[in-house]
DNA sequence: TATCATTTTTTAAAATTTAAAAAATAATTT
DNA sequence: AAATTATTTTTTAAATTTTAAAAAATGATA
């Protein structure tokens, strides 16, 4: 929503288009320099930052939706989002982060209505994504006053109940890490070994072995030797990896237990 | 719901008390004598067999939803239930199995307004469990003509989506058995060798080594010896196990990889 | 007491994982 | 041009786990 005039109709109107009560939030997980972050929006009627979401189109099914949400509120398109979990906790809505109801006149000139549509008790179905820092282009709309990536160790405290959104999404994204690969989507194109221990030790928030991890991954044939090297001074050059499309295909849709 | 007057406030005034588009959707899956089973209801104004499901109450969050849903259906008390996907693809509550409306009228006298709280499209939270097929007593209401196990193997189709439901209720069951013990709800207390295999066979849909993979379970600590043994004619006589208490909450509380 | 079917343990081979040492490398210094 | 250096990569050997099969144990029955 770009205009005052959308939000207007969507505010007031909304109930037409979108399904009353029913809701998605999106935990989007980067990762860029050995650094796992979160995309986080703050919305000018809303106190504290939050997950990118949104409300479901009566005409769209749930992924569908999760995809248009995470694209209008922060740019990114065609996200792999996995549903994780519904939150559904009475009260949630007028937890934590409430709506600022002046700031919203003062933005729109609207005032709620005792009976508007918003005001009605909110279910929450949790997806999350994995992305590329580096590629993605965070955009805020005409209510967010901004869209960022924070890194997971320094979260502000979060609007409503997407603490808990972030925690159980953070587990069940490395329940997924530890059956299927991801980092075709998330590491360059060529990457050397260091490079890759490093991204599934950051991913999986675990400590691994510098010399075995990639051995492992060799020898399940999921990442092969190219003829190219990278230049990093005086030191033996380290070879540049890449995927073996093949057997990394295999791997997603069979799964693969990695360390 | 056993009165016909209940059943009637209900159908007509349910939206006080209950969330509107806002179901649960139990898979009870079900172990005994070395088949897997699953808990369906047949609803006598619902043209299908269907998983225990109802709506969400104002007053109470998902999970105590569906322990209230699961009791009140199946007169399964203390059930351990998960959840895991939401169903919401727009449609859903028109396609297979729809509302016998002229059967609920014969039945209860009254006929849905057109803008009745019910026609609303729905979202379901679907749940799923594991129960001892012998410890529970499958229980009918009012508006269900019967409440049986079926073999895993030799299901009707299902109202709704559910069938959708049971494939992933099942495939999210077993990516849980794969790191987490279950069987102290569903094996006697005292159980053989074999038995723990063909329990272990049954649920994961797997065969497994006859001796190996007992051994795995003893060599982990999971179960123990016990004096007794099963008398089983002119062959050595089994000897009785048991869940070692300690071990096996510790699994549960941090997860252990069985095969 | 011998036989039998079945359970349980033992064994040895195979495979995998782990930890550490050794080798390779390429820019820099001598 | 040779030695040095820091780092990557390979190799090695030990330890552990898994697998498959054989052997032993058992307890009722003939």
């Amino acid at each position: 929503m770009e205009t005052k005039q959308e939000i207007k109709h969507f505010l007031e109107k909304g109930y037409f288009e979108y399904r009353q009560g029913l809701c998605i939030d999106c935990a989007i997980f980067g990762y860029h320099a050995g650094e796992l972050q979160l995309l986080l929006v703050k919305n000018k009627i809303i106190t504290r930052w939050c997950l990118p979401g949104g409300y479901v189109k009566k005409t769209e099914n749930l992924d569908d939706a999760a995809a248009r949400i995470t694209r209008d509120r922060t740019g990114i398109e065609g996200l792999y989002l996995q549903q994780f979990k519904t939150f559904g906790e009475p009260g949630r809505n007028k937890s934590y982060g409430y709506f600022d109801e002046d700031k919203l006149h003062e933005l729109t000139g609207v005032r709620l209505a005792e009976n508007n549509w918003l005001r009605a008790e909110t279910v929450s179905v949790g997806f999350y994504a994995i992305t590329d820092v580096v590629n993605t282009i965070p955009k805020a709309d005409f209510l967010s006053s901004e869209c960022r990536w924070f890194p997971i160790a320094a979260l502000p405290n979060l609007g409503f109940d997407h603490d808990d959104m972030v925690r159980d999404a953070l587990q069940h994204m490395r329940v997924h890490l530890y059956h299927y690969p991801i980092g075709k989507n998330l590491l360059p194109k060529r990457f050397t070994l260091k490079e890759i221990k490093l991204f599934y030790e950051v991913m999986s928030g675990k400590t691994l072995s510098a010399t075995n991890f990639p051995s492992k991954l060799i020898a399940l044939g999921l990442i092969v030797k190219t003829r190219e090297k990278l230049h990093i001074g005086a030191h033996r050059s380290p070879t540049y990896y890449q995927f073996n499309e093949k057997v990394y295909q295999k791997a997603l849709r069979e799964g693969l237990v990695f360390v």
